[in-house]
DNA sequence: GAATAAGTGTAATAATATAACAATCTTTAC
DNA sequence: GTAAAGATTGTTATATTATTACACTTATTC
């Protein structure tokens, strides 16, 4: 199984993940013929800020801010379809977000594990989920062509962070501000 | 494996499917002392209209026509999370619509068949689909607290209704128009 | 260096969903 | 029965996500 959820959820050197995506991009882009202009480079750039998907608004709102001056939503949407038609970003549905693939050069059909705690997303490659989806469909006589697997839940820090299960989950503390 | 694809994607007794519907659906209000009052049956009965999802909008039109009088959105999103949260319904988060659901009895995490054609949607109920979540997650340390699975493809009149595979898709000679 | 294609700027709007508060209807308790 | 409490609905406004259409600019091709 392929999968980056021991980056994703800890500390690790990010500024790795970082570079290794945008060297992957340019790659890609090469290959592809296809240009990876400031616009679509900066989105690709903001959406591997961190392991956490960033809504379209977001998005646009950090470039604004970045360069000074108002991005308009189309700008933002069509470097975000470049980048999904390459396959470098993934859509999550269930979120209405964006986060950068980690593994762009290897086919796989997505898998993602959103931390409903901390919010980060990790994705997985796993030929036992696609197996068991393709014979599913088989048995009802459906031909796959695509698929959405996003699983919410909560990553193991944050599973650590939480009260114990079986327990009452005790009064948080802190006011609500 | 629990699935409704054989209705969901052909000529069947589908007065009877809205009839069990809608039968579930009063039980599990009298169980759960929830009230199906007349904006939620419609709403039900909208969505069981036929195995296609359908949009908010679309349903919030549908009532206005139906009842004569403009009805507005919160109306039909309360009625939608009423019937969400009682599990006689799901939202198909790729397609930002919402299904009747065949099996609201049985416990089921849900995985859906749409299909691109002709737009219907059949739900199936798998242990193998889970199994292999369950423990695609377990190697990433991460814990299951629901999922979303949503196949994109062929229902099997479709496929065989379209262009043979492995030949050059004819142009169609129909206009566009 | 025109012609073409690709990418970007801009304004407007579509599609989906929620917040906030008032009004009404149901149920419960007396 | 009736008042109080709770649940449901009505209404206005607005938030959030995404697309259309067309003008303009930049890059590529011949
Ligand atoms: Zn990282
Ligand atoms: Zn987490
Ligand atoms: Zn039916
Ligand atoms: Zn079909």
């Amino acid at each position: 199984m392929m999968s980056n959820s021991t980056d994703a959820y800890q500390q690790h050197d990010h500024h790795r993940c970082l570079k290794t995506a945008l060297a992957q991009a340019k790659n890609r882009c090469i290959a592809r013929k296809a240009r990876l202009t400031p616009i679509r480079e900066s989105v690709l750039h903001l959406l591997w800020q961190s392991h956490r998907p960033l809504g379209a608004y977001k998005i646009i709102d950090q470039l604004s801010e970045e360069t000074g001056k108002r991005v308009l939503p189309p700008t933002v949407y069509r470097a975000l379809d470049f980048l999904l038609e390459l396959g470098l970003i993934h859509r999550l549905a269930t979120l209405n977000a964006y986060i950068g693939c980690p593994f762009p050069d290897s086919a796989h059909s997505d898998c993602f594990l959103l931390c409903r705690e901390c919010g980060s997303v990790a994705e997985c490659s796993t030929a036992n989920v696609n197996k068991s989806i393709a014979s599913t469909a088989e048995q009802a006589g459906f031909l796959v062509e695509s698929q959405t697997v996003e699983i919410l839940g909560l990553c193991t820090p944050c599973q650590e962070k939480m009260p114990q299960p079986n327990k009452a989950k005790p009064i948080k503390p802190e006011a609500d501000e």
